[in-house]
Parts: C-alpha cells; structure tokens; sequence
RNA sequence: GCCCCCAUCGUCUAGAGGCCUAGGACAACACCCUUUCACGGUGUAGACAGCGAUUCGAAUUCGCUUGGGGGUACCA
C-alpha cells in the first residue's frame, strides 16, 4: 500500500430475478462495512442480463430494501456516478467490443454448435462418467466455413479459449487458492443472441468500474479462475477477491422460502428492525474484538477486517436473531418506534388515543416483545373490548368475586391523573388481601387484570389503568 | 463422477504452538428480583469430527478419512 494506490471501490451486484434476498443483503453489509473503514466508494449495480428472469417490481424491492438497511450506494442505477450506466441491460452495447477484442487478440473464437450438439457432449460425458469440457469443435473453424455457416443463418457464440496452467490468487477471506484451468473448457462470453454471459459481463464491468475489491459469496470461488483468466487476456488489472460462507437454513440445506422468511422485506414485515437485522447478519461470520455483539453499522465499521471474517458457512438461526430485535425494540427512540409499531396496529381505531397516549401504549407493552408483530395481540385491550373467553375461570373464583368488590368500590375514588398515587393504592390494596385473606400479591393483580384487560399477563397494571381511563376501567368492572 | 471450499458447545463465534482443566453470546435449565409476562442479575449444563504425523508441547501445523456446502450452462 502507497499513495499511489487507487481508492478502494467495492460493488454489489444483485440480479433483479427476485427480492432481496437475507445473503445478499450480507454480502451488500460487508461490502459496505469494508468501503467505509478503507474510505472507498460502495457501487451498486443490476446484473439484468437474463431479462427472461428479471423484473422492474424485484428491482425496486432491492432498492427499497437496501435503503431500509441504510446500506446507500455511492454509485448506482439511481444516482448515477461516473462509470455508469448501472444496469447490464443499458450496457449491452458495451461488451461485443471486448469480445471482438479477444477474438482478434486469439483469445477467443467463434462457436457455431447447436444446443442439440452441445446437449449431446453433456449426455455423452455423463455416460462417459467422465467432466464435460467443450469439445473445441468450433475451435479451427476456417474463415471458408465460418462464412458458410453463417451465410446459413446461424449466429455463433463466442467461447473464451482456456489453456492449461495453473491458476493461484489469494482469497481475501480463504486465502491461497489453487485450480487447474485445464479442467474448465472453452466457456461462452457471448451468447448467440448478442448478450453476454454473467462472467463476461462482470470482468467487463469491474474492469470499467475501476473495482478493486469483489467480496461476494463463496458460491462463486468457481468462477473466479475464468474471471481472472479474462482480465489477464484484457491486459487489466486483476482485482482483489473475497470469497464469504454462504448462508444456510437449520437443516444445512440452502436457505429458501420454505424455511420461513429470505428476503429483506419479509423480515421486515413480519416486525424485524433493519438495524436489528444488520446487526444479527454481521455477526454471520464477523465478531467484535471486544466482545460487544450489539453495535450499529459505524461501530461494526470501525471494528470491520475483511480477512478476519470468519471462511465458513453459517446457519441460520431464528433465536438470535429474535432476541437481538427484542433488545432494540427495548432500546429505541419511543417516537420511532411509534413509527414503526403503528402498521401493525392498522387493525384497530388508534385514533381514539392521541400520539402521546399511543406512544404511552407502545411503551408499556414494548418490554417483552421480539416482534413489532407482537404488538397487535399485546395491545388488543388497549383498542378492543377484552375477550374474556381465557380467564372466565379465574374471574369466577372465590379470591376474582372478593377482589373485585373491594376494587369497584375504591376506584371510583381513585385519582387517575396520579399515577403515583394509583401505584400505592393498588399496593395497599395486595397487602390488605394478603393480610387479611392470605390471597398472593400476584393472585391479587391477576384478578385486576383479568377483569380489565382479559389476560394473566400483560403491561404494568398501574400504567394499564391509567390509560384506559375511569370511564373504561369502571365499565369493564361492571360487565363482568 | 470431477473440481473447489469448510469443519470448536444445539446455533453464532473467540482462539493465529505453551496464556485453554477451551472464553463469550443466543437458546436450555436453576435460583434471585418482581403486581403478571418479561427485563435484569447470579449460577449450571454443553464443543476442539476421527485417525495418523511434526513437536518437549497441537483446538491451533501437515496428511488421510468422514461429514457438510458450493460449482460443474449460450443462469446469475
């Protein structure tokens, strides 16, 4: 490293063929984390060269996604930047050049073979038992029969010519890597219909994107050799690699829909907080020197080291991940997460309380939750007449019919601006049944707030009361 | 099949030859706190995949085996 070493520029790369996926969303984070603690710029770019498979609605949902996590981008279809456009698919004018470029550089040569043809080398190495490598049928193709092919109508493809030697880099996560590029074939960098084929496209696009460093999903080491074989035949500056563990679901299994949410946007309709997310994802594979796993993004950034992340997959796993979102639930700016808590609420008429008593409800109950999802059962009797259908036992005990008299009688006199008050009326009020009925505190208090809120468990019951109101609170005593 | 990657408690991980009778976090369990559920606190239980080799000494290095993952396309 010197002063003449150019800035670093890392990029994410997500193809618009469905939402952002939870790994993707990982891979974004790290390379987000290693721009910010070198100071270089984070580009995103839409690989959209399968247009089959790409969609406009999966593209927005990666930029909705992604800004929801606060992962911004420097660069990128949106906002533009020098060495645009960002979408593959506004490029395509771009990559023929190359390929004819290596084509006269003797790097590359037309293929003219049929799927048919090239389907009947794959059955015949299967059969074989033996790795399918391209035949090479194309390889010496004279200029003669080239002409003649083509005068038939057929458009060739373009093949990348791979000789044999011995290919070593060193990964930034997994360090040396090694591969024999005689076991790789002649593989297309252009499709015959005009378009080029992922590895092509990319060298093309980190090369003009001036990219330093990819870090991505070990699911492509794979492809690296003939990334790097590519450059070498441009005559570009090869980048840095690092290659991260995948993700995987708790059967080990490649984490899909059938194991519950993958993308972005389903954790966080179903009440995950993206910084929680952020958060929990990072430490697939990174750890904090100091021991302190809860950390926003500036502090993970300041702490981050690409090759002290750890090279193996990991599982994901739902219990972390939910306590961790519990503690920010817990820890958040009340007003915020008002904010966010109030979809989850578009079931009920919230208008009946002002912001500052929704805000008060939120708090109260915000304590033992995981889930902002959550909040629509643990409010209900904030909004709703109780349903009293899992405490009519309770409410018809001995200790319930006692403890609600005596609790009718005095709350007419309680003082429901004072909340202090409230607070050391109802401990007199477990202390005169404890002492002169022998009945528990909590008996007490389960009684209370069965009969006002339906439920054995729930927010303080002081604060319970207050919010309800002397109207409600003497109303649902009087239903029961 | 072939190529590649990976391998510490159930899970995420710390650990870069002696600091390790392997540390932390989540989950589990117990107890404490307490008006409930929780939160919080204190504890308990729980792992170096196996086998060889190197070394005075290995979770840490090397090899093999096993297991898991990825790739093997004119998908990305």
């Amino acid at each position: 490293m010197n002063n003449t070493e150019e800035k670093v520029r890392v990029r994410i790369a997500p193809s618009p063929s469905g939402n952002l996926h939870i790994g993707t969303a990982r891979t974004a984070l790290f390379n987000y984390l290693f721009a910010k603690k070198t100071g270089g710029k984070y580009v995103l770019r839409i690989e959209d060269t399968d247009l089959d498979r790409s969609s406009e609605a999966f593209k927005q949902n990666i930029f909705d996604s992604l800004k929801a996590l606060g992962l911004n981008w420097d660069e990128g279809p949106d906002v533009g930047g020098e060495y645009g456009p960002y979408k593959q698919s506004e490029r395509f004018d771009i990559y023929p050049k190359y390929a004819q470029m290596l084509i006269d550089k003797g790097y590359a040569y037309e293929c003219f073979c049929s799927n048919e043809e090239l389907d009947e080398e794959h059955r015949i190495a299967a059969e074989k038992k033996i790795p399918y490598k391209y035949s090479r049928k194309c390889l010496n193709l004279t200029k003669e029969e080239k002409d003649a092919l083509k005068a038939k109508g057929i458009v060739p493809s373009i093949r990348f010519k791979v000789d044999a030697k011995e290919l070593i880099f060193n990964d930034l996560v997994k360090g040396e890597l090694k591969f024999d590029t005689g076991l790789i074939g002649d593989f297309a960098i252009m499709k015959s219909n005009g378009t080029p084929t992922y590895n092509f496209a990319v060298v093309i696009d980190d090369m003009l994107m001036k990219i330093t460093h990819v870090i991505r999903g070990e699911d492509h080491i794979s492809n690296t050799p003939k990334q790097i074989l590519i450059y070498e035949a441009l005559g570009a500056k090869v980048p840095e690699f690092g290659h991260l563990g995948m993700i995987l679901a708790p059967d080990r299994s490649k984490l899909s829909k059938r194991h519950g949410a993958t993308a972005v946007s389903d954790f966080i309709k179903e009440g995950y907080l993206t910084e929680a997310l952020l958060n929990f994802v990072a430490l697939l594979g990174w750890s904090p020197s100091d021991g302190v796993e809860i950390k926003n993004v500036d502090e993970i950034a300041a702490d981050f080291r690409i090759n002290e992340v750890s090279s193996s997959n990991s599982i994901f796993e739902y219990e972390k991940l939910n306590w961790m979102n519990g503690q920010y639930i817990k820890k958040m700016d009340i007003s915020k997460l008002t904010d966010l808590a109030l979809p989850f609420l578009n079931k009920y008429n919230t208008s009946k309380y002002t912001r500052k008593q929704l805000e008060h409800i939120i708090e109260v109950t915000r304590e033992p939750i995981t889930l902002l999802k959550d909040l629509e059962f643990d409010t209900q009797y904030f909004f709703e007449e109780p349903d009293y259908s899992e405490v009519k036992e309770l409410l018809s005990t001995e200790l319930a019919k006692d403890v609600l008299s005596k609790f009718k009688e005095e709350i007419i006199d309680y003082n429901f601006e004072n909340t202090e008050e409230i607070h050391d009326k109802l401990a007199y009020f477990r202390t005169y049944f404890k002492e002169n009925k022998g009945y528990k505190p909590k008996e007490t208090m389960w009684a209370i707030r069965a009969a006002l809120t339906g439920r054995t468990r729930g927010a303080d019951m002081v604060a319970t009361i207050q919010i309800l109101g002397k109207d409600e609170v003497i109303k649902r005593l009087n239903s029961i």
